[in-house]
DNA sequence: AGTACATCTCGGGCGC
DNA sequence: TGCGCCCGAGATGTAC
């Protein structure tokens, strides 16, 4: 559910709040999360008298910066952090307590357990899983026409498994993935090398575009996504396709439909998205 | 190489 | 109102 604009806003929030602050102590409750090293007891210890620098993004992933360790956060599905007096109770679901020097401790939360952290040396985790697959970053400046054409242009495989792929292209998921094609006017099960170059320069706007006015407003708070300060996202107001199963699509009114595409729920307009090469509509 | 499906997890939503 | 079943999310692994 954190796609590329709920992770940025993650990030842009956490940075604030403990960009500066050095880590006491950590513990662990819940060990599955810590995937790297092996070792907990040792990822406490690394951690201990580390000072954080920044929080950057790659994909879906938090990257947070300190002196002599990056710390590799993915949220998966319901991860989240925030930042508490270290004497407040602990929720429920709290698997990981980074303790600060200054009395306030960062917590993450994750009700459905499926996060990770990997913990590496400075620049080691760009080079090795989790990171080092990861495609093209949408939003950054050389995120442009001819890279995402030989990113997928050639591919048999239906373009929303392609585009869900991280491989290709790093931070979209269901939801923006239903978005992008609908504002693209392309059919979630075209094969990605029957796309025009007037189809795929469409999409490659649509998916920079969606993703841009997604982070803008914050993210969109689907279920009960909120972020590091416990402010809700608005994005999710300005969704034409994802969650919209019945209602008219904005362009031609024809209800948005659902269903499944490689294996993932799918909403789009059977109308304005053709399933045949080189439709008309583009946005 | 591609596709399909299972796996992890559990709260919420649904049907009865 | 209550019980129980199943969906859904992202990434990865296995089977075909």
């Amino acid at each position: 559910m954190p796609e590329l604009p709920e992770v940025e806003t993650v990030r842009r929030t956490l940075e604030g709040l403990v960009a500066g602050k050095t880590i006491e102590s950590v513990t662990v409750f819940l060990p599955r999360i810590i995937q790297r090293p092996d070792d907990i007891a040792a990822f406490c210890t690394m951690l201990e008298g580390r000072t954080i620098g920044s929080v950057e993004r790659r994909g879906k992933f938090l990257r947070l910066l300190l002196d002599g360790l990056v710390l590799v956060s993915h949220l998966r599905m319901e991860g989240r952090y925030g930042v508490y007096a270290a004497g407040e109770a602990m929720e429920k679901h709290t698997h990981v307590v980074f303790r600060f020097t200054d009395g306030t401790e960062l917590r993450y939360k994750d009700v459905r357990q499926f996060g990770t952290m990997h913990l590496f040396d400075p620049g080691a985790d760009l080079t090795q899983p989790p990171l080092n697959k990861l495609g093209l970053e949408p939003l950054d400046p050389d995120f442009s026409l001819e890279k995402f054409k030989a990113a997928i242009a050639e591919k048999p495989t239906k373009i929303k498994p392609l585009l869900l792929n991280q491989e290709y292209i790093a931070g979209l998921g269901n939801i923006y993935v239903d978005e992008a094609l609908y504002k693209a006017g392309i059919h979630p099960e075209r094969a990605a090398e029957t796309l025009t170059n007037r189809e795929l320069a469409a999409l490659h706007e649509s998916i920079v575009s969606t993703l841009r006015e997604a982070v803008e407003a914050g993210g969109s708070s689907i279920k009960s996504y909120v972020n590091g300060q416990g402010e809700m996202g608005m994005f999710q107001q300005q969704l034409s396709a994802y969650g919209r199963k019945g209602e008219p699509c904005s362009r031609c009114a024809e209800p948005i439909v659902k269903t499944v595409v490689g294996g993932r729920g799918t909403h789009y307009c059977p109308k304005c998205q053709s399933l045949k090469r080189g439709s008309k509509r583009s946005v």
